[in-house]
DNA sequence: TATGGTACTAACAAAATTGTAAGTAATGGG
DNA sequence: CCCATTACTTACAATTTTGTTAGTACCATA
């Protein structure tokens, strides 16, 4: 994983930053690169590794091995492996990461007003 | 600010994912370590930027310049410069990040039950 | 002339995240 | 025995983010 430094100002800053604000906190836990894409895949039910893998461009193994282990040490993915050769393995949201769900769709809605928003800044710029 | 490459894989990545899911986008713009700090202060209206840097303990005066000008350049907070010596400086949210206000108490909410399951979760392994 | 206050910048260093490339294990089928 | 399949690991390198320290500009005031 490389490791994170326990005692870095870095690491403390991100605890306390944590500690005293919890909207910080939900985006600490969602914010890794592929996570929320991941996520997503999943709001229809489970899949396997493979299937997430081709769903999502551009993702490697390792970063899709690296992500799915930290949303399931913070119980926002459950993983089921069937003991069978060769592996298969599926993984699925837990009933607290379903609870985000309509928080997607509401940063979403606020995604698109920004994107028209920036849109009207380059062409006011252009003029 | 330490440029970033154009070309990265890294960077076309992040690129690719803003685009491909609205969700990934808004969290892209507030997920900065100390952007949602920030924005939350200014809830309440204006402040100087010796203020926030007084009511955001351990942000340095490095890290509140460059999460500022990003804040900036994204249109999430305007910067007001009254012509003055010593120089005066004020920061407030525009309308745009007006509207997240509501998401942040809900990303709230919702952090607070997932830390309640954290600590269920440790009682468990304990028993 | 020296000092203080304010909002920054610049050069550098450390830390963290992400990506690349090459393996591993287990077993059924040819 | 060799290969294919699947879900991973491992070692390493590049990139990005964050932190440290020491400046800068400006003018009023002592």
């Amino acid at each position: 994983m490389g490791r994170r430094k326990e005692n870095s100002t870095n690491s403390l800053n991100e605890k306390n930053i944590m500690e005293a604000c919890d909207s910080v906190y939900s985006i600490c836990k969602i914010g890794g690169r592929w996570k929320m894409l991941i996520l997503c895949e999943l709001k229809d039910g489970k899949l396997r590794f493979g299937e997430l893998r081709k769903n999502i461009p551009g993702i490697t193994e390792r970063m899709l091995t690296l992500q799915l282990r930290e949303l399931e040490k913070d119980m926002l993915v459950s993983r089921i492996v069937y003991p069978e050769i060769p592996p298969r393995v599926e993984y699925e949201l837990t009933p607290i990461s379903r609870q985000l769900i309509p928080i997607w769709s509401v940063l979403g809605d606020w995604a698109k007003e920004h994107k028209q928003l920036v849109i009207q800044q380059l062409k006011e710029v252009a003029v």
